[in-house]
DNA sequence: CGTTGCGTTGAATAAGGTCAAATAGAGTGG
DNA sequence: CCACTCTATTTGACCTTATTCAACGCAACG
């Protein structure tokens, strides 16, 4: 593709690999650096992955080289049990950043399977430290995405905690209707990248379970599903199932 | 207390609460610093507080000021739902450190209460982050318990997504007990600070689940627990429980 | 055009939750 | 020191929810 006679082949393809011109940057590592910051993290970020459909992005103890950025597709993390036991423990659109389980041990701690055809920014690890060591901005960023993802951690384990299959459900609908929403697709209408299995995998729930409650929001005119799409026509009813409980 | 005639009354109660003195610095933020770093880290944390059992630390909602380092005692952290359900997030104990689920929004999104009168040293955010830009093996080691809160979380949604009531209270035993045992105390004997309710809370489980659950590890013989005082006394059936499931 | 994986649905079952009652401590104030 | 109160815990009986097992439909694909 790139022709040897162009003194900078590399920049033409860069100019669309690079932070500063990605439509997720105010979604991702970037978000809420100044332009000096940002071209550092240009160069920070300086490679793509492709990850095919059902592919590993990383393995389970296998050693942290990078952080990875989706910018586009559709992932899965999952964590094992010595018994074979798999828990879904997210599911990663773009703008999000995976990996960071691993930084404790250095070895990743849950393996990240692409759902769809994905795209990822490689950011090396060690190379993150010492750039946010030298830009407060990234430093605190970084650290914000990190607690992040432990608050959304918390926001799981109150869903596996204390909600009813139902509540689960919708739960998990409205946050993905949230997420598609913030990085501009519809809110109400979109496809589900994985499988009921999966997601009953991810909220404590059999795909049985799964399947029924959907069809039961169906019925009850919440949603309207076939297959893997999903169109939320009544998300007044949706939250009301998660806001005001039945119970107590 | 302090007498106002000596010059440094201060330095005196300093010298015990300092990290570089401190028995739990293998376990806690200075965990394998240099000691030109340890000795920064003694004017970092610079304040200890007071928590009374069932005292909040901080609130859900509270601005983040500080991280915090156990000391001593026992706290739990709790994430709330808008409709007044609760949810134990973890529980804490020395050398753990609390309030990182702050850093995402600068306001803390659980409460943080004490299970009995606790000790904690408190560490001044802004200046965490200073300080870590100008010592890597800090800002690598802060990474590192980030990090491990994270693989921590993805533990309980493993365990509550996927195990059933005895495999949670097994898992959440063991748990206790190597804990206790990497703080120097009996992995084999201890008081839970926490009450049944706290426990199912935790677990996904209502107080009287536990209560049962505990009752038939003691009918078979694995623990025998009378009140709060718990002793392992078959550790290998205990493991069992949660290695090999009966399912699949 | 069969095969295969995914999804739906029904019936039976089991696990845990709910409700209720009894008991036991721990803490309090006299 | 004792009676009293309050809370935590245990245990039983019953009920609800989600799981299990099984059968079937559907769509994609070679």
């Amino acid at each position: 593709m790139a022709s040897p006679a162009n003194p900078k082949p590399v920049d033409v393809t860069r100019l669309k690999t690079v932070c500063s011109a990605c439509s997720l940057r105010e979604l991702c590592l970037p978000a809420g650096l100044d332009s000096a910051a940002l071209a550092e993290v240009d160069r920070l970020v300086n490679r793509r992955r492709h990850v095919k459909r059902g592919d590993y992005l990383y393995h389970a103890g296998g050693a942290l080289q990078a952080l990875y950025a989706i910018r586009s597709g559709f992932m899965k993390s999952c964590v094992l049990h010595e018994d074979g036991r798999e828990q879904v423990a997210g599911f990663h659109m773009m703008g999000d950043l995976m990996g960071m389980d691993a930084i404790s041990t250095a070895r990743h701690m849950c393996d990240a399977v692409a759902l769809e055809d994905t795209e990822v920014c490689e950011i090396p690890f060690a190379y993150l430290e010492q750039l946010s060591r030298e830009l407060p901005s990234l430093q605190h960023h970084f650290h914000r995405m990190m607690s992040r993802e432990i608050v959304r951690d918390y926001g799981v384990m109150l869903l596996l905690g204390s909600m009813k299959a139902e509540e689960r459900l919708a739960a998990f609908l409205l946050n993905l209707s949230q997420r598609f929403a913030a990085r501009g697709y519809s809110s109400s209408e979109f496809n589900l990248r994985m499988t009921r299995e999966e997601i009953g995998s991810y909220l404590g729930l059999k795909l049985e379970t799964i399947s029924r409650v959907l069809s039961r929001f169906q019925e009850d005119g919440l949603i309207s599903v076939r297959h893997k799409h999903v169109k939320i026509t009544d998300l007044a009813a949706l939250r009301a199932l998660i806001g005001r409980a039945p119970c107590q």
